[in-house]
DNA sequence: GCGACAG
DNA sequence: ATCTTGTCGC
Protein backbone atom coordinates (compact mmCIF):
# COMPACT_ATOMS: atom_id res chain seq x y z
CA UNK A 1 0.00 0.00 0.00
CA UNK A 2 1.51 3.11 -1.83
CA UNK A 3 0.26 6.96 -0.77
CA UNK A 4 -1.76 7.14 -3.99
CA UNK A 5 -3.19 4.01 -3.46
CA UNK A 6 -3.95 4.84 0.70
CA UNK A 7 -5.48 7.63 -0.51
CA UNK A 8 -7.53 6.31 -3.11
CA UNK A 9 -8.47 3.90 -0.47
CA UNK A 10 -10.18 6.43 2.16
CA UNK A 11 -12.21 8.23 -0.72
CA UNK A 12 -13.62 4.68 -1.47
CA UNK A 13 -14.22 4.29 2.62
CA UNK A 14 -16.53 7.50 2.71
CA UNK A 15 -18.67 5.98 0.73
CA UNK A 16 -19.69 3.55 3.81
CA UNK A 17 -19.56 6.44 6.14
CA UNK A 18 -22.77 6.57 8.54
CA UNK A 19 -23.16 8.73 11.32
CA UNK A 20 -26.46 7.49 13.10
CA UNK A 21 -26.51 6.33 16.61
CA UNK A 22 -29.29 3.49 17.29
CA UNK A 23 -30.24 4.10 20.86
CA UNK A 24 -29.23 0.95 22.87
CA UNK A 25 -27.47 0.64 26.23
CA UNK A 26 -23.76 1.01 26.47
CA UNK A 27 -22.29 -1.74 28.95
CA UNK A 28 -18.53 -1.69 27.96
CA UNK A 29 -16.41 0.64 26.71
CA UNK A 30 -12.61 0.31 24.82
CA UNK A 31 -9.76 2.59 24.24
CA UNK A 32 -7.05 2.09 21.56
CA UNK A 33 -4.10 3.68 21.92
CA UNK A 34 -0.42 3.36 20.51
CA UNK A 35 3.54 3.98 21.37
CA UNK A 36 6.41 3.58 19.40
CA UNK A 37 9.40 1.89 20.31
CA UNK A 38 12.77 2.17 18.08
CA UNK A 39 11.38 0.48 14.72
CA UNK A 40 8.27 -1.17 16.95
CA UNK A 41 4.91 0.29 17.65
CA UNK A 42 3.13 -0.94 20.66
CA UNK A 43 -0.99 -0.61 20.51
CA UNK A 44 -2.85 -1.26 23.62
CA UNK A 45 -6.54 -1.82 24.68
CA UNK A 46 -8.16 -1.25 27.53
CA UNK A 47 -11.86 -2.26 28.08
CA UNK A 48 -14.08 -0.43 30.42
CA UNK A 49 -17.17 -0.98 32.11
CA UNK A 50 -19.63 1.71 31.55
CA UNK A 51 -20.96 4.09 33.33
CA UNK A 52 -18.52 2.69 36.76
CA UNK A 53 -15.30 2.26 34.46
CA UNK A 54 -13.44 -0.32 36.22
CA UNK A 55 -11.22 -1.60 34.12
CA UNK A 56 -12.49 -5.05 32.33
CA UNK A 57 -9.77 -6.60 30.10
CA UNK A 58 -6.73 -4.90 28.79
CA UNK A 59 -4.30 -6.48 25.79
CA UNK A 60 -0.96 -5.30 24.43
CA UNK A 61 0.42 -5.96 21.30
CA UNK A 62 3.82 -5.83 19.91
CA UNK A 63 4.27 -5.13 16.05
CA UNK A 64 6.71 -4.36 13.55
CA UNK A 65 6.27 0.03 12.18
CA UNK A 66 4.92 -0.82 8.55
CA UNK A 67 3.78 2.66 7.48
CA UNK A 68 5.52 5.58 7.63
CA UNK A 69 3.57 8.53 9.93
CA UNK A 70 2.31 11.35 7.09
CA UNK A 71 -1.03 13.22 8.88
CA UNK A 72 -3.87 12.27 7.17
CA UNK A 73 -2.64 8.54 7.02
CA UNK A 74 -2.56 7.86 10.48
CA UNK A 75 -4.99 4.99 9.93
CA UNK A 76 -2.48 2.92 7.40
CA UNK A 77 0.06 3.02 10.32
CA UNK A 78 -1.70 2.32 13.16
CA UNK A 79 -4.23 0.00 12.74
CA UNK A 80 -2.96 -3.42 12.05
CA UNK A 81 -1.85 -3.45 15.43
CA UNK A 82 -5.45 -2.63 16.79
CA UNK A 83 -7.45 -5.15 14.48
CA UNK A 84 -5.01 -7.53 16.37
CA UNK A 85 -5.74 -6.35 19.51
CA UNK A 86 -9.46 -6.12 18.80
CA UNK A 87 -9.77 -9.67 17.58
CA UNK A 88 -8.03 -10.51 20.82
CA UNK A 89 -10.33 -9.34 23.24
CA UNK A 90 -12.85 -11.41 25.01
CA UNK A 91 -14.94 -9.08 25.97
CA UNK A 92 -16.96 -7.52 22.97
CA UNK A 93 -17.30 -3.40 23.74
CA UNK A 94 -20.47 -1.66 22.89
CA UNK A 95 -18.40 1.52 22.02
CA UNK A 96 -14.59 2.39 21.04
CA UNK A 97 -12.72 5.40 21.43
CA UNK A 98 -9.51 5.63 19.21
CA UNK A 99 -6.36 8.24 20.15
CA UNK A 100 -6.42 10.58 16.67
CA UNK A 101 -9.72 11.36 14.79
CA UNK A 102 -12.72 10.43 13.52
CA UNK A 103 -14.78 12.74 10.41
CA UNK A 104 -12.12 15.55 11.39
CA UNK A 105 -9.98 14.68 7.99
CA UNK A 106 -9.83 15.78 4.74
CA UNK A 107 -11.80 12.71 3.61
CA UNK A 108 -13.44 12.48 6.57
CA UNK A 109 -12.04 9.10 6.95
CA UNK A 110 -9.69 9.39 10.10
CA UNK A 111 -8.27 6.72 12.30
CA UNK A 112 -11.03 6.34 14.26
CA UNK A 113 -13.43 6.15 11.39
CA UNK A 114 -11.39 4.00 9.35
CA UNK A 115 -11.30 1.66 12.85
CA UNK A 116 -15.27 1.59 13.11
CA UNK A 117 -16.14 0.79 9.27
CA UNK A 118 -13.75 -2.06 8.85
CA UNK A 119 -15.25 -3.55 12.53
CA UNK A 120 -18.66 -2.34 11.83
CA UNK A 121 -19.00 -1.16 15.42
CA UNK A 122 -19.78 2.50 16.91
CA UNK A 123 -16.37 4.66 17.07
CA UNK A 124 -15.65 8.13 18.70
CA UNK A 125 -12.30 10.02 17.37
CA UNK A 126 -10.60 11.87 20.48
CA UNK A 127 -7.43 13.63 19.55
CA UNK A 128 -4.80 15.15 22.22
CA UNK A 129 -3.87 17.95 19.33
CA UNK A 130 -6.77 19.53 16.62
CA UNK A 131 -6.18 18.82 12.76
CA UNK A 132 -8.21 21.53 12.10
CA UNK A 133 -7.90 25.06 13.62
CA UNK A 134 -10.21 25.41 16.60
CA UNK A 135 -11.17 28.37 18.94
CA UNK A 136 -10.48 27.53 22.90
CA UNK A 137 -13.56 26.68 24.78
CA UNK A 138 -14.40 28.50 28.06
CA UNK A 139 -12.70 26.80 31.40
CA UNK A 140 -15.23 25.10 32.16
CA UNK A 141 -15.80 21.30 32.36
CA UNK A 142 -18.73 20.23 29.25
CA UNK A 143 -17.80 23.63 27.26
CA UNK A 144 -16.98 23.21 24.09
CA UNK A 145 -16.48 24.60 20.56
CA UNK A 146 -16.87 23.69 17.05
CA UNK A 147 -14.64 22.58 14.74
CA UNK A 148 -14.85 23.11 10.95
CA UNK A 149 -13.34 21.11 8.02
CA UNK A 150 -12.05 23.17 4.70
CA UNK A 151 -15.36 23.19 3.51
CA UNK A 152 -16.78 24.75 6.60
CA UNK A 153 -18.86 22.13 7.57
CA UNK A 154 -18.78 21.35 11.45
CA UNK A 155 -17.18 17.96 11.89
CA UNK A 156 -15.96 17.81 15.63
CA UNK A 157 -15.23 20.17 18.50
CA UNK A 158 -12.86 21.26 21.28
CA UNK A 159 -14.17 19.67 24.23
CA UNK A 160 -13.22 20.74 27.70
CA UNK A 161 -13.05 17.45 29.65
CA UNK A 162 -11.68 18.65 32.95
CA UNK A 163 -11.13 22.36 34.83
CA UNK A 164 -8.70 24.98 33.56
CA UNK A 165 -7.38 22.53 31.54
CA UNK A 166 -5.95 22.06 27.25
CA UNK A 167 -9.40 20.36 25.74
CA UNK A 168 -9.48 17.24 23.81
CA UNK A 169 -10.99 17.25 20.32
CA UNK A 170 -13.86 15.24 19.52
CA UNK A 171 -15.15 13.67 16.77
CA UNK A 172 -17.93 11.09 15.11
CA UNK A 173 -16.21 7.96 14.07
CA UNK A 174 -18.65 5.74 13.21
CA UNK A 175 -22.20 4.63 14.18
CA UNK A 176 -22.51 7.79 16.06
CA UNK A 177 -23.29 11.81 15.95
CA UNK A 178 -21.37 14.60 17.18
CA UNK A 179 -24.18 15.22 20.70
CA UNK A 180 -24.00 12.06 21.40
CA UNK A 181 -19.70 11.70 21.24
CA UNK A 182 -19.56 14.41 23.51
CA UNK A 183 -22.05 12.80 25.94
CA UNK A 184 -19.39 9.60 26.08
CA UNK A 185 -16.67 11.75 26.18
CA UNK A 186 -17.28 13.39 28.84
CA UNK A 187 -18.92 10.57 30.92
CA UNK A 188 -15.91 8.66 30.36
CA UNK A 189 -13.60 11.63 31.47
CA UNK A 190 -12.15 11.93 34.88
CA UNK A 191 -8.85 13.62 34.19
CA UNK A 192 -8.50 15.67 30.91
CA UNK A 193 -8.36 12.17 28.69
CA UNK A 194 -11.22 10.02 28.80
CA UNK A 195 -10.26 6.55 31.26
CA UNK A 196 -10.33 4.06 28.13
CA UNK A 197 -8.24 5.78 26.12
CA UNK A 198 -5.98 7.03 29.65
CA UNK A 199 -6.01 3.44 30.77
CA UNK A 200 -4.47 2.01 27.34
CA UNK A 201 -2.01 5.03 27.45
CA UNK A 202 -0.54 3.86 30.62
CA UNK A 203 0.16 0.33 29.88
CA UNK A 204 1.68 1.16 26.23
CA UNK A 205 4.14 3.66 27.65
CA UNK A 206 4.75 1.43 30.65
CA UNK A 207 5.61 -1.90 28.33
CA UNK A 208 7.56 0.77 26.07
CA UNK A 209 10.05 1.25 28.77
CA UNK A 210 10.83 -2.68 29.46
CA UNK A 211 14.79 -3.17 28.88
CA UNK A 212 13.64 -5.95 26.34
CA UNK A 213 10.32 -5.30 24.66
CA UNK A 214 10.17 -7.68 21.74
C1' DG B 1 5.45 26.79 -4.97
C1' DC B 2 4.78 27.28 0.29
C1' DG B 3 3.12 26.14 4.64
C1' DA B 4 0.04 23.15 7.60
C1' DC B 5 -0.50 18.80 9.36
C1' DA B 6 -3.89 13.39 14.45
C1' DG B 7 0.41 9.91 16.29
C1' DA C 1 5.46 9.94 18.89
C1' DT C 2 10.40 10.68 21.15
C1' DC C 3 14.89 12.79 23.88
C1' DT C 4 13.76 13.20 29.98
C1' DT C 5 13.64 14.45 36.69
C1' DG C 6 12.40 17.17 39.53
C1' DT C 7 9.50 20.67 40.78
C1' DC C 8 6.01 24.31 41.36
C1' DG C 9 1.09 24.90 42.08
C1' DC C 10 -4.03 23.98 42.39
Amino acid sequence: MDIKEAIRFQKNLAKKLKLNWVERKVNLIAGFDATYKGDKIIGSCSVLSFPELNLIEERVKIKDITFPYIPSLLAFRELPVFLELFKSLKNYPDLIIIDGNGIAHPRKTGLATHFGIILNIPTIGCAKNPFYPVEDPPPQRGKYTFMKNEKNEIVGVALRTREGVKPVYVSPGYLINLEKSIKFILNCSIYRIPEPLRRAHQTASKLSLEKFSY
